[in-house]
RNA sequence: GGGCGCAUAGCUCAGUUGGUAGAGCGAUUCCCUUACAAGGAAUAGGUCACGGGUUCAAGUCCUGUUGCGCCCACCA
């Protein structure tokens, strides 16, 4: 439509104002106008005030950008925009990042696909290296780690590019100047410093233990990444040899790791297998002996009643490993096989021959094969569906491999830090409040330290050095750390300090530590991130701890939980004062949208049909912690509003002659105006309320049930005053009520439908309405008066357009009489608006009053059709 | 197995401190009406999942049951 076209952004032009209102206002186009105007003008730039107190601050979710955005993002995004022009609109100072989440595996994956590369960290970097144009997914170049780095910024800026145009699309109120991401040298600084501290007060630490691995992408994995899926499988029914020659019967789903074995284990309550607690068996096929021992954790309803140890099979068997001081017998390695070394534990190595190198899957047949042959397997393998661990990104169930990795103390291992980090969830107001169960849930059950490091390389580096000795082995236990001054750093490129370049990896110099943080370990940072922790010292005391964290509910576990536990690490203080979760859109069938189940539905393409606006609109509909599921028909329920206000605008601003200075409150003068304020009093009074407890949708629900009845009712009864058909001072009164309350619409809506409310805000006033300021009850307060006379003029016009109706005619069909009947209260409210009335209602003859009990009721009678004199000439 | 949440009109959801069941969508019947036909008006539609209890009064409070969803645990 592209109404405005000249050249200054905010026509202030008094009285021509009618000039700026379209012929036909339309939504298209609302977007791009608007988005552009508010980056050239820097609307929504966050300027530093003298206080604290003075600033709303939020720790925006940094989206993963290797992934795609689906409308859920649209839906919880908003949600956290409407808080954030609300509160701009309050007056306070909004600081309003976005991120971008670029770092970590899912980067990895997603360069590996797109350039058919993979990355060997034994090359050496190729300066000239260019990716191949044609991919091959399937036969990957491999790549040095450095080359592969560059690869991994050039992809993620373009995805970032279509990120940010698409939250520019959406009107997100964000500060783009203030734009971080999480492969950034400043967040690796943060994240580099802030584990430098961990370590130096003792909270991070390396250890060598049984750790969940994810053979597939080759690196720990933590416990807050783990997914149970179904897994199939076989349960096999296998014989261990007693002293006396008898068989003792165990069922396993992984025959392959008897090699592994280190004890059976049933529970110390079970009768069956008592008697043999103390003694040992012998395993099958390689003749290991083994203790029958008891423990509270064995299940005798399940499978045999009593179970195989191994090291290690599961997350039971590192527990029994632990606490009854079993041996370590690890034949799985890192990449998902059989170590190809013959253990030393075996007492009849010979048939090792037969799963060395294989992987656990081909193990897994070959072993059955064996015990065949041995005659240790009782009956054919039985199907079975098993529940295994994965990691959430991962499609191959996680192997335990013993290695070294860096951990962080998230109070698994400490009754009293799990206790203050509780204690933290109860400093957080929680929105809506019974998310915090989940939070307490999770924190009450983590059971082992945070594993922070990932044998990858896009990353931040852990800033550690070890020294080697004259045989060239690292000292693992006094690692080497950079001065704070000198972060980031990348010890794979830089030396240990008061070490020569010369000296890596030489005996008696020093090697770098390989591995990376995980994302989360720098995602957990993102409030000292965004409010410039030991950068810029001025934005951090006005910003942290920050007002509002906002993300869906099924990442209280892992982001929020972990920003929980850096904040108190390191500040002693939570990170926010307010925790917001949003829920998630789900397909028709409340399914959970996701790439693997194909009902992702796709932003840019709702937003360009229905208008940001209206999928806004939908947002606000959503309440907060709510999943709701995703209905086309609603949208377009959101775009009637977006349409309907800017309508309402144009009528409102289109009488001949109007005057924007004259809309006072002294202006208003007939009773019926007067209610139709007080009403719209109680509305402000209402949706502030509302949006001070973050109720945006209770916010929103009271303001459009005010419009719609304002635009139904009160604007059709004062059309014709307005126009002045009942002398100028009449007309005056409505004018300058329409003009009031249109004023105050406009900014309720603006931090649901910010273009439109912007559109039609600029056709009459000057500046931004979303630095507006958000409506005062006493704008509109027209002192004692009541809405009772609107209500009883709604009662009555509801009652002329029923009779209309029923008898099938025009709106504008004339009417002969109309009888009221009701308590006398009613009936004179009536008599104040009664003028109104008769124009509405195209009343030819006169009202008549009845006075009555019970309810208004209103009798009317048509006119006769063919009796009708013509209409009123126009 | 544990925790949390949900169950109200065909659909999506409101329902404040207990006091005569609400909205929108959809359906139906209409209306070219000078802000809006990509619109508007009106009408119909509900044993508030089920069983107990408290109360003068329960959709609302207590309790039990069933079903659904999510999170966690277990996965021999």
């Amino acid at each position: 439509m592209h109404c405005m076209t000249s050249a200054e952004p905010f026509a202030a032009a008094r009285p021509g104002l009618g000039a700026d209102v379209p012929e036909r206002p339309a939504l298209e186009g609302l977007e791009a106008k608007w988005s552009q105007r508010w980056r050239d003008q820097g609307t929504y730039d966050f300027v530093r005030p003298d206080s604290r107190a003075e600033v709303f601050s939020i720790d925006t979710p940094p989206p993963t950008v290797s992934g795609s955005l689906h409308v859920g993002h649209v839906f919880s995004y908003t949600h956290t925009d409407l808080v954030a022009r609300y509160q701009r609109m309050r007056g306070k100072r909004v600081f309003y990042p976005m991120g971008w989440d670029d770092n970590g595996l899912p980067t990895e994956r997603r360069v590996q696909n797109y350039y058919g590369v993979r990355c060997d960290a034994t090359l050496a970097y190729d300066p000239a290296f260019e990716p191949p144009a044609r991919p091959d997914p399937k036969r990957p170049i491999s790549i040095s780690r450095a080359n592969f780095i560059e690869l991994c910024l050039r992809l993620t800026a373009t995805d970032e590019r279509a990120f940010e145009d698409l939250w520019r699309q959406l009107g997100l109120s964000v500060d783009w100047r203030t734009l971080y991401s999480t492969i950034s040298p400043e967040a690796a600084t943060v994240a580099q410093r802030a584990f430098l501290r961990n370590l130096a007060r003792g909270e991070a630490y390396l250890s060598h233990a049984p750790t969940l691995w994810d053979v597939s992408f080759g690196t720990a994995v933590a416990q807050a990444e783990l997914v149970d899926r179904d897994y199939p499988g076989f349960y096999h029914r296998i014989g261990f040899h007693r002293p006396d020659g008898s068989l003792l019967h165990v069922e396993t789903t992984r025959p392959e790791l008897v090699v592994s074995v280190c004890a059976l284990i049933a529970h110390p309550s079970d009768e069956r297998y008592q008697p043999l607690f103390g003694s040992t068996v012998r395993s099958p096929v390689f003749g290991v002996e083994v203790p029958v021992l008891a423990h509270h954790k064995a299940e005798p309803d399940k499978g045999a009643g009593i179970a195989m140890c191994c090291t290690f099979g599961d997350l039971t068997d590192v527990q029994w490993w632990r606490e009854l001081n079993l041996p370590t017998r690890t034949v799985v390695t890192r990449d998902g096989r059989l170590q190809a070394e013959t253990p030393d534990w075996l007492a009849d190595p010979a048939p090792y021959a037969e799963l060395a190198g294989k992987t656990t899957y081909s193990a897994r047949q070959a072993m059955v094969e064996l015990l065949r042959q041995s005659g240790d397997l009782d009956g054919e393998p039985t199907p079975t569906m098993r529940k295994a661990n994965f990691y959430e990104k991962g499609d191959k169930p996680l192997e335990i491999v013993a290695s070294r990795q860096w951990y962080i103390a998230n109070g698994g291992r400490d009754q009293a830090l799990k206790a203050a980090l509780l204690a933290r969830g109860e400093e957080l107001a929680w929105v809506p409040e019974y998310m915090k169960h989940r939070y307490d849930d999770w924190v009450a059950g983590v059971s082992g330290d945070w594993l922070v490091s990932r044998q990858r390389f896009f990353g931040v580096p852990f800033p550690i050095w070890y020294a080697l000795d004259d045989q060239g082995e690292p000292d693992f236990d006094h690692p080497i750390r950079p001065d704070e001054s000198a972060l980031p750093v990348d010890p794979m490129r830089d030396p240990a300090p008061g070490f020569d370049p010369a000296q890596r990896d030489q005996p008696g110099g020093f090697t770098a530590d390989q591995d990376v943080m995980d994302t989360w370990a720098t995602s957990s940072l993102t409030p000292q991130i965004a409010c410039g922790w030991e950068r810029d010292q001025e934005l951090f005391d006005l910003t942290f701890p920050m007002d509002l964290a906002p993300q869906a509910h099924d990442i209280i576990r892992t982001w929020l939980f972990s920003r929980v536990v850096r904040s108190h690490l390191e500040h002693g203080c939570a990170p926010w004062a307010r925790a917001a979760l949003s829920g998630f859109v789900v397909d028709p069938d409340r399914k959970k949208m996701s790439k693997s189940l194909g009902n992702v539905v796709v932003p840019s393409d709702t937003l360009d049909r229905f208008g940001s606006d209206a999928v806004r609109w939908r947002a606000a509909m959503a309440r907060p912690g709510t999943d709701s599921p995703f209905d086309e028909r609603q949208m377009k329920v959101g775009r009637r509003l977006a349409t309907k206000i800017l309508n309402a605008s144009k009528f409102i601003l289109g009488f001949p002659g109007l005057d924007p200075a004259g809309w006072s409150l002294e202006q208003v003068a007939e009773p019926v105006d007067q209610a139709m304020l007080a009403s719209l009093k109680t509305v402000v009074e209402q949706a502030t309320a509302a949006f001070e407890a973050f109720e945006y949708t209770d916010a929103l629900e009271t303001a459009e049930r005010f419009f719609w009845t304002f635009c139904d009712d009160y604007v059709e009864l004062v059309k014709d005053r307005a126009y002045g058909g009942r002398g100028p001072a009449a007309a005056q009164s409505a004018q300058a009520a329409l003009g009031l309350a249109l004023g105050v619409l406009l900014r309720l809506f603006a931090p649901i439908c910010p273009f439109v409310t912007e559109e039609a805000w600029s056709w009459f006033q000057t500046g931004s309405i979303h630095l507006a300021s958000w409506p005062q009850p006493d704008e509109v307060d027209p002192g004692s008066v009541t809405a009772e006379v609107l209500e009883q003029a709604s009662a009555a016009l509801i009652a002329i357009r029923g009779a209309k109706s029923q008898a099938k005619a025009s709106m504008k069909a004339e009417v002969a009489d109309i009888v009221f009947r009701g308590p006398a209260a009613s009936l004179e409210a009536l008599r104040l608006v009664q003028a109104d009335l008769k124009a509405v209602a195209h009343l030819v003859g006169d009202f008549s009053w009845v006075e009555a009990e019970g309810g208004l009721d209103a009798s009317v009678e048509l006119a006769p059709v063919e009796a009708a004199p013509p209409a009123r000439t126009d």
